[in-house]
DNA sequence: TATGAATGAGGATTCATTCAT
DNA sequence: AATGAATGAATCCTCATTCAT
């Protein structure tokens, strides 16, 4: 049992915030542990790899940000538009909180080291993402299109606001700048306004 | 005199390509050389660095971007929503001619090695973009807020949404989608309909 | 905690050999550190280039000299004559025990890579020398001359002579000989018998 | 027949200069190239590679000395000192009229890349010197010891001055130093001064 | 168990040499 | 014949990984 509750989780978030700012390749396994405040060898008491703490740090923002999310949608929702709140604070809400693990997900297509597990776990997000999209089409709340592509319009929207304020983080952002965002990515995939009442 | 008359653009083009695919970091001079099938040391007839190389295929890059966006807005428009789809025309002209050099430009937030010129350039081309949303605010054609914010969340929303097809570029997107992403991006910038007064 | 006691004077040494043997810049990094019995990155962990080992190396050899001749210098002699010797067992105490030092700093007016430091200590010990001419000189024991230049033709012989026994040592020398060469450079610095007054 | 009336030794000089500054692995051929002021491909077509360049250039230097210490002893001397004035003559004026093949000549102890030819005709001048040496020596003139550690220590003293005043060459001396240091070296091998009669 | 010194394969860069012009 | 752009082997240096302590 490691001497520090959890050195791993230490790791990971070190791993993390250096892969937001220099890149998986150019981050070193001694910065890591230097920032981690561990030796480098106790990272491979951890970790087998390099590769197995890049995607062990994916993972564990990727579940971290699926929680968010679950949680933040638990609750019914009387529209797609309150739907898309819900869905939006989740985002933030992990943004804020987990800046560089926001950072370093929004960076995966990268992702030369990524595993299976990794890919998968992406792609079950993704699906959420999808699920709401199509949902709120059915409903007449969401533009026609791809879910897909309406998916990665919005959330590459919101990247690029995070990356824009970097370092940042939404909570820092003036809070009328904040709904204007919000209201503005809603915008993005909101149907004609006419049509809008529903949400 | 050189034996071919573009090695300069030939291992621009395959650096672009490289690190829009790896990473600069993760991007090997081998590599690049190897896909612009030249010798290695060919490289260092042309760049002094690995750096050098990274900041010239940069500029490069947003030089033509630069140019791309002058051509297309060049011609006046009678509004602001008209103008929006030069501007449009001149991103996803660009993406789809060149489309690792758009990839590449998305991704440099990474940007350890960008030079004094490289950032030069890339505020300068911010500048442009943000001059267009507060152009189209005074006409109350784009929605409030801060127009550094709001170019963030419109070329975030298109750099996502080239992620999400690559490697497929803009131009094979049936037209229906692209309209679509076009309009929705316009829905993120526009003012609300109803305080619309020229769009 | 360093698993060999002296890693760095380890490599200092197998340097000091291969550069007087082939040259600075005919020396290569994995043949220092071969000879030194060690991995080539562990060279880095010692000194920052080879840049720095070279002057590390020289300045190393040039302390050790210095500390001989202050230690052969101590006791007080009682004539310019008795000083030559202590200054030739000085010089040819360090070429025996570490002839490769010896033949490395007889070479380093080809120090391209030498920096302030390591000239700084070289001026210090011609200084040295110089000062000894000069004090001979006012006693009439040392033939008139520019006294860095006595110093040269003196210095230069001691080298020619070691240079010319290579790999053999001072030390191996036959006896007769030894006297003989000290004898002569002895001739090279005195005045002529008949002005010389203490010698 | 090359353009030039002499490229070949135009190359020669070049690299000799630059061997004697930078050492013969410290110096690139291009460097010799732009030094000679032709273009690199051209020293190939007259030497077949750097190392073909560093022997012949070693080589040339050689010959010219051994031409002047030839020339300079041609007329029969009265007196071993008087001998020792032509060969003073003889080394002086060559390393006044070629520094840098005289520098060049003193260092290459290091000569890794001499061939057979270059190391015979230095045996050739060793000898040359050598029996100068013994045959003073026979004649009660020159101290006694191994004629090669003499030799040794008299051209070592000589190159240490040398390399003293660098860049400045011998009749940069002012006079007065210049028979000094021949006096110098003459006392470092002539016999015992009160059998110094006959010198 | 935790460490960080040591390692050597791999990456950036240089430079002797070739060869199309 | 002369050139210098092009090449890739060889060099310096880095960094993921191991292992003695």
């Amino acid at each position: 049992m490691p001497r520090h509750p959890d050195i791993r989780q230490l790791l990971i978030d070190a791993a993390l915030a250096l892969f937001a700012e220099r890149t998986y390749e150019g981050t070193q396994m001694p910065a890591v542990a230097a920032r981690a405040g561990v030796g480098v060898g106790s990272i491979y008491r951890h970790f087998a790899s390099k590769e197995a703490l890049g995607n062990a740090a994916f993972q564990d923002a990727k579940r971290d940000l699926r929680a968010r999310l679950i949680a933040a949608t638990a609750e019914p929702a009387v529209s797609t538009r309150a739907q898309f709140t819900q869905f939006w604070s989740g985002f933030t809400g992990f943004a804020s909180s987990r800046p560089e693990a926001f950072a370093f997900l929004e960076h995966q297509q990268h992702d030369t080291f990524l595993d299976e597990d990794s890919r998968a776990l992406a792609a079950e997000l993704d699906q959420m993402a999808a699920d709401f999209i199509e949902h709120g089409q059915r409903a007449g709340a969401i533009r026609d299109g791809e879910p897909r592509l309406l998916v990665a319009l919005a959330l590459g929207a919101l990247a690029g606001l995070l990356r824009a304020i970097r370092p940042a983080t939404v909570t820092d952002i003036p809070p009328v700048e904040r709904d204007r965002a919000e209201e503005a990515i809603w915008s993005l995939l909101s149907a004609s306004p006419l049509s809008a009442k529903d949400s």
